[in-house]
DNA sequence: ATTAAAGTTTAGGCAAACCTAAAAAATATA
DNA sequence: TATATTTTTTAGGTTTGCCTAAACTTTAAT
């Protein structure tokens, strides 16, 4: 699979959750910054290799074996996300740019490795969960401060607010990810 | 840069130790697994970017700035290298496919932060020296066991076999890379 | 219901990096 | 030195992924 190919997968599967009886190629194109006749040519493609539905005017959907594709890119991407964060001093801001390369490392043993040398994480730096080598995936409760009531407690696995004013106010008050908060 | 480009770049480097006067078209084809036409479409193109010297019939050699990117592929490879060696569980002989592909991404702080990482590592674990960020490259004084003389000392920078056979009976004597020999 | 607007696909091109086959140059041999 | 062999280059093709412009559907508006 071409690095073209997986991006389109993966990003077919984030749009799909905004569009589920379809992804446009006008979508699609605009969320990939290419072009709408980019986007039909490679449709076509996934559709002939069995990865996606697709039917002309009527957008894209994945098929079974094209969601395990796009998840195993997602895994890769948000295993390299935390380990930027959490080994290499990256900011959350950073991380991103260099994951988009990252995933597309082809390597079995090395996302293995790469899961087992950071300890199994469940979520990215961003929060978002982890999928399993099977291509399973959490559905996360994700919650915002704000939607808890006093008394509710919860586990900080991300922040909407990367600028650094507000991670340094985090980091004033103690909190991190992991933080059991009240 | 593309990926081919710097492969190119990173073979005539190699290649150059034996071809001092220039490496051929029909060497760097079979070095790279490509065919000799190929090669000289991309010298052609590499001449004309001023990162190597080509004459028709004389083979390439790279210039100066044509050196200097070759050194930063390659720096990353070995950085690469040392981080699936010493902070994955890669034996030797796993380690060269994975960097081949890493060796590409793109991100001067990845680099810097990974070099950090690893603790400014000076070889790779095949004892190969790591080019500093300006393409600075320690010559090494690289011998065999069998080179030394009774009662010389050294430190084992890497082995020529990567045999499993080998590697296990290294372990057994407890010698392992930085270990001082006599 | 018809027309206008918006979205999608098709057709034809381009650049990168590879290929094969044929032509040209360099080298080796008789 | 002339010829044969090897090496290198040129010419023309292929694939992937992108593009623009034109044609075609679909959707929205009168």
């Amino acid at each position: 699979m071409t690095f073209s190919e997986e991006n389109y997968l993966k990003s077919i599967y984030t749009l799909q959750k905004e569009h589920p009886k379809g992804v446009s190629t006008n979508v699609l194109s605009k969320y990939l910054d290419t072009k709408p006749a980019s986007a039909t040519e490679m449709i076509k493609k996934l559709d002939e290799k069995g990865l996606v539905h697709y039917q002309p005017y009527q957008g894209v959907v994945l098929k079974d074996s094209g969601a395990v594709s796009a998840l195993k890119v997602i895994r890769k991407h948000r295993l390299w996300e935390t380990f930027l964060a959490n080994k290499l001093d990256f900011s959350w801001d950073e991380i991103h740019d260099v994951a988009e390369q990252l995933e597309h490392i082809k390597s079995d043993k090395l996302i293995r490795e790469l899961d087992k040398f950071l300890g199994y994480p469940k979520h990215d730096p961003h929060g978002d969960p982890i999928p399993d080598e099977a291509g399973n995936i959490a559905k996360l409760e994700k919650k915002r401060v704000s939607q808890l009531q006093p008394g509710d407690t919860g586990t900080c696995i991300g922040v909407n607010d990367t600028s650094s004013s507000f991670l340094q106010f985090l980091d004033q008050q103690n909190i991190r990810l992991g933080s059991v908060l009240e």
